[in-house]
DNA sequence: TAGGCCATCTGGTCCT
DNA sequence: AGGACCAGATGGCCTA
């Protein structure tokens, strides 16, 4: 237990450390100081050991949480650039691919149902897998549920997690890899 | 240089 | 009492 409470020099005033998670997280790129707040001293004793170790727990929270992140990104359609997806934009991806996926399987009952009433009706030609397709902007009609990936405008659609002002934006267009 | 993203610290609150 | 969770604050890094 108690891995990082060997850094307990964190709790001593201001001296930022931080060789042990600047190390470790990908993006803190080098040893700088972390910002610090709160007494200079540390307060009481007692206190200040529980404040450390509440800080170890809530890193290695935020850690965790952050491989929760990683392993749904690696769950997500791979896309092309090798820039990390931040984590808002993941969040508003996988909104997006489950959104689609679910569409996508939907359209394809829908499709089932047809081709068992073909005999008896005129085919109606189109209309399948539009979740993936991408056409610029008359999509928003082609399903009653809501709009592809990328559509703005309809209720429970993810366009509200989906900004287009995100990179994620492009990424709605490719569709999923298997 | 401003803005976005991120890691960390911190104190408060709730739960066991 | 102590841990988990949360939100605010702070400062570093990176990019346009």
């Amino acid at each position: 237990m108690d891995l990082a409470l060997s850094d307990t020099d964190t709790s001593s005033g201001f001296s930022a450390r931080s060789d042990d998670e600047n190390s470790r997280s990908p993006c803190a790129t080098s040893p700088v100081m972390k910002k610090r707040r709160g007494r200079a001293d540390g307060g009481p004793p007692v206190k200040r050991n529980r404040r450390v170790k509440a800080n170890d727990r809530e890193r290695n929270r935020m850690h965790s949480l952050n491989d929760a992140l990683e392993i749904l990104r690696e769950v997500l359609p791979a896309c092309p650039e090798e820039t990390k997806m931040t984590k808002i934009e993941t969040l508003r991806f996988a909104h997006n691919y489950i959104w689609a996926l679910s569409e996508t399987l939907r359209n394809a009952d829908l499709e089932a149902e047809r081709s068992f009433h073909r005999a008896e009706a005129p085919i109606n030609p189109g209309s399948s897998s539009e979740a993936w397709s991408c056409s610029s902007s008359s999509s928003s009609s082609s399903s009653s549920s809501s709009s592809p990936v990328y559509c703005a405008s309809s209720p429970g659609s993810p366009e509200n997690y989906f900004q287009p002002q995100d990179a994620m934006f492009l990424r709605a267009f490719v569709p999923p890899v298997y």
